[in-house]
DNA sequence: CTCCTTCCATACGGCAACGTATGGCAACAC
DNA sequence: GTGTTGCCATACGTTGCCGTATGGAAGGAG
């Protein structure tokens, strides 16, 4: 890591790191600085304040984890099949997801706020135009939409605090697992099974 | 709200209320001081430092939420019974799953970090105990324990970003509409055998 | 009433991070 | 070389919060 000269993408990315792992407090100018073996007369020069930085830094992850790859899954045109590749390319990036759940406790931070409000919004909104297109009603799309999305976040917070089970063999058997269960989900010949309470014969 | 004396109990209430709100970072002596009409003065009285109140509130916290919730459930003997009022409890407290959703992206607070562990850890390990019970395999119960988790976990992670998908006529539909699907999983699949070994009426 | 314990307010020093101001170095123009 | 521009280091003032020290009020015990 020479001396080298620092551009803006290095300070984005580099908070974009930071905001993986420590959230949000964790992207600040000063410890920010000492990692990049720089100091604030850099930052400040390419950014207006704090803020700034944060917005960019989100800004990067909306990009890569939300827009490129509703953008590539759009070249797949059967909708169960592009549920399939939506799984495995959001759960082979632990990055995004790790982020995620390091958002989930600063939703009143009005630069994080909006971000995570519109993030999670266009995927559960495109998970529901998914599952519309497999024939499911409304409420049902709503509902299933709302558990697949839970389920994938949920996931990678319980990743943050127990590593032991999302990690490893074990943890990889449980989310092929837990894909497989999601995807069956989508099914909607299953759909009228799930309506009858009746358990008990 | 008079200008009554405190005890270390409402300290930690408070503690809590802003730990469901802000993130431990929000668990901050001054601030928390204001609202209660007090100084420092009185904190210090009861705690020695911060991170006691730290611990106090998420002591409240795993107490209340998970093992209260357990020990009530021990009282019914049908596991899917058990499941059902596990879900109907859980989800119906909103402020702890809050407080799990925003002590997310603190897994690597050396005060939060091991109550985070610990609690996810239990909860696993109840639901993957309860679907033991039921009659499935090892590898089937971990990986339905930490889909069930991920999805009340992750539930809460969506309510604080976008309340509109669960909150409302609508999300309670959908939330609803999710334990059914839970629930469902919770039957054995179709190359599995269902053992209902211990709890036959 | 008096004493003593409990509880709290105020004042203080310290630290970490923010943002600003200013000087300086390197590269390129001419 | 001289000047100009782009990029950065250093020093400074400010703020928000932590933790400590100390004096003092409230309320029961005698």
């Amino acid at each position: 890591m020479g001396k080298r000269r620092l551009s803006r993408d290095d300070w984005a990315e580099a908070a974009l790191r930071a905001l993986a792992e420590g959230g949000p407090s964790a992207v600040a100018v000063e410890p920010l600085a000492a990692t990049l073996e720089a100091t604030k007369g850099s930052f400040y020069w390419h950014f207006a304040d704090r803020a700034a930085l944060v917005t960019a830094a989100l800004e990067l992850w909306e990009r890569r984890g939300t827009l490129d790859v509703i953008a590539a899954l759009d070249r797949v045109a059967d909708p169960r099949e592009r549920l399939a590749r939506l799984f495995d390319i959001t759960f082979g990036m632990p990055d995004e997801g790790l982020v995620e759940a390091a958002l989930a406790g600063h939703s009143g931070d009005p630069v994080v706020g909006p971000v995570l409000t519109r993030v999670a919004g266009l995927r559960v909104d495109y998970l529901r135009t998914l599952f519309a297109e497999m024939g499911l009603d409304g409420e049902e799309c709503r509902a299933r939409a709302a558990l697949t999305y839970s389920a994938y976040v949920g996931w990678f917070q319980l990743a943050r605090a127990v590593p032991e089970v999302t990690d490893g063999p074990a943890g990889a058997a449980s989310r092929a697992r837990l894909q497989a269960i999601l995807l069956d989900l989508a099914r909607p010949t299953s759909g009228q099974a799930f309506t009858d309470d009746a358990f008990t014969e």
